[in-house]
Parts: structure tokens; sequence; C-alpha cells
DNA sequence: CGTCGGTTTGACCAGATGGTCAAATCATTC
DNA sequence: GAATGATTTGACCATCTGGTCAAACCGACG
């Protein structure tokens, strides 16, 4: 279940080759249309040799999707209750939109995964998601009530982050086609920051 | 390339089961994830015997994706330069967001051949899409001009439509796995026609 | 040097998958 | 109801793909 500890040097620059090789083909393509050729051969390894780190194509994927889980709801996690409320929730929308600038591989294999009915993380999502989703939507309930924020809808709220922050990095060839050559991310948090304020700043 | 026109009321029957079935297999799976045998199965037809209707996958992948760009774009062109602003806009949205609830499948069709790169649609983003956004940027930078809306980027504003509507659909299984029972489509439209209100309505 | 555990590989296998084809079946028209 | 073209199918093929395995290789240590 758990990667062993690296024995060797060896071992560890090659696991983490092949991590790197197989985030770069499974968000790209999907698990299915991930070849373990194709992974072996990104991360300059023999097929075999690959299958002598990690014992099959699912375990690399599901070893990248714990990983994942984890840094992906960093942010959120980091919303604190005693922090200004518009603070802390524009902290929180620009945190996202950061990561999906720096790591659009992490959230088109999320995107992937979620798309295609989450096959291999259902479970994490309706216990630790949605328990830290609970947790946080409280949150903003009590700001909305003590009248720091608007009242709008909590879990919508936070829908709607992760859809405007990630769709720039799952959306990217869609975007920079409508764009041409000016860079999304220039005037996309400024955008965000505006939609957000305006939406949340009581009058 | 174009589909030959019907020459039978079985071929009618039986082009129509086909592509209702690739439309149901290929946006849970993606591409590459689907079958011949399982559109095959759906469709209530042995292999050969749909591969005598469409000469191959990607035949039929192609043939679903040159009807959804169309579709999928109606209702941006809907959208009336003289009309009232607020209005277009807002009316644009729900629209979209009716579509991510009544047609789910062709969302996340869509969002599979996009995050994966959109290699096949990849030209009509770049000329078709591109133009027809250039267009109604025009439009929605008219109306800034006049005053009659705030001044906000036009094409993120655009992005920020797509991406927050086409999230429920392709989102679909996060967002219940969050909401537990409670129907996402009931809050998100208020949600949405609120945000959109507070970001658009001039002081 | 020799040995021994860790690492790498070529050859291989079984099953899945996209696609073909000749023959059989069916529907329509005369 | 015979003829003719459209439709359907079972059997088949080539290729791709995930995975195995025994043998070779390598590097550190005695």
């Amino acid at each position: 279940m758990s990667p062993p500890r690296p024995a060797t040097r060896i071992q560890a620059r090659n696991r983490a080759a092949i991590l790197d090789a197989a985030l770069d083909v499974f968000s790209a393509q999907g698990f299915r249309g991930a070849t373990v050729d194709q992974i072996a051969a990104a991360a300059g390894l023999s097929k075999p040799n690959l299958l002598y780190y990690f014992p099959s194509k699912e375990a690399i994927h599901n070893a990248l999707l714990e990983q994942l889980l984890d840094t992906w709801l960093a942010p959120l996690r980091a919303l604190d209750p005693d922090g200004d409320p518009l603070q802390e929730l524009l902290a929180y929308v620009q945190r996202k939109l950061e990561m999906s600038r720096d790591y659009p591989r992490e959230s088109r294999l999320f995107a992937n995964e979620i798309v295609q009915g989450a096959p291999r993380i259902h479970g994490a999502l309706s216990t630790d998601l949605k328990s830290l989703v609970d947790d946080k939507t409280r949150v903003i309930r009590t700001w909305i009530e003590a009248g720091r924020i608007n009242r709008v809808h909590p879990y919508h709220l936070i829908f709607s982050i992760w859809s405007l922050t990630q769709h720039y990095a799952d959306f990217d060839v869609q975007i920079r086609a409508v764009l041409d050559d000016e860079d999304p991310f220039d005037a996309a948090p400024d955008f965000i920051d505006t939609l957000y304020r305006r939406l949340l700043t009581p009058p």
C-alpha cells in the first residue's frame, strides 16, 4: 500500500523519475490512454525496469493520486477561521490560482479522474474531502452570520473557486487558442480578485 | 468526411443509436478508454454491424465532436448586441447552466477532449471558437465603454462563465460527494445569478 | 579478485482491441 | 414469390499492451 522507503540512492532517483514521467503521461492522456511503455520511456527506463519499482500501472497511478489529494486540498485547509474573512477567502483563491499556473499537470490529473467518474478516489471524496468542506463551510457560515461577508451559499462559493481557478489549468489549450499570444495568467488574478471582492464585500 | 444522409429508416435509427451510445461511452471513459465493443453493446449492435455504419472508432468520435461544437456554442452565438447587457449576459449564463444540467454527457465529452490537449479539435478552437469569442468580446467591450456594465476583462468574463457552468457537469461526482443528497442544481442558478449581478451591475 | 544483493534487460506471453471479410439474413420492390 | 440490395454476423487477424521471467549486469564490500 504505502511506498517502501527508498533503500538506495538509485531507488530514490528512479522512483522520483517514474512518478514525474507518469504525471506527464497520465495528466495528458488519462489513465487508460497512458501506456506503461510511454511512462518508462519518459522516465528513461525500460518497461521491465519500471515494473521493478512499481508492481503495476495502476500502482503508479494510485501513488500519484494519493500524494495529490493532500497537496491539492492544502490551500483550503489553510483557510483560517480567525483571520479576516475577505482576506482569507481572497488569499485562498489566489493560492488556488497559483497552483493552476505552477502545477497544471496535477490539476489535469485530478480533472481526468473526476470527469471520468472518480473511479479510484470516490471514497476519499465522500470522506476526507467532504468533511474538510463541511468544516470550512461552517466557518464561512459564521462569517456570514456575523455580517462580515455577504450572504452566499457556502458550498457553491467553494465550488466556484475550484471551478474558476482550475479551469485555467484544465482548459489551458482552449483558453490559449482564444487568447492567441496573451498569457492567461496576466489578467486572471486581477479578474478573479475583483469578482470575489464584488461578490463578498458587504455593502 | 460528412456523414452520408440516411438512405433508409434503419440507417437513421442505427446511426442515431450508435451516436447516443458512443456519447455515453466516450463521455464516461474518454476516447482511448472507450472500446468499440462497449459502444456496440450499448447501441444494441454487434461490433461488425456498428462498423458497417461508421468506418472506425475515430469516425464516431469525430461525428460527435463535429456536431457538438455547434450546439455547444449556440448560447454564446445567441448573445444579442442589441439586447440589455445585464439581461443578455445573465440569460447566457443560465442557458449554459441548463446545458450542464440537461446535457452533461456533451459537456464531459468536450472536457475530456480539452483536458487532454484537444488533439482533434485544436483547429476549430483557434478558428471558429476564437472568432466567435473575439466577436462577442467586442460586444461586451462596447457595453463597458457605454457604462452599461462594470469594467471587467471581457475574455476572462467569458472564461469564467464557461468554467462556472460546465463545472457542474464535468465535476458532478465531486460536487455530489460533497453535497450528499442535495441536488446541486437547486442552489446553483441562484448563486451564479447573484455572482454575475454583483460583478456586472454598475454602482 | 570474488561474491552477493541490487538493478537492468531481451524475450516472451496472454488477453484486449480495432478492424476485415465472406457468407448469411432480411426488407423491399416488382 | 423471386430478385436485389441493404443489413447482420461468426470467424478471424494483426497489433497493442500490461505484465512475467530467467539471465545478465553492476557496484560495493570483504
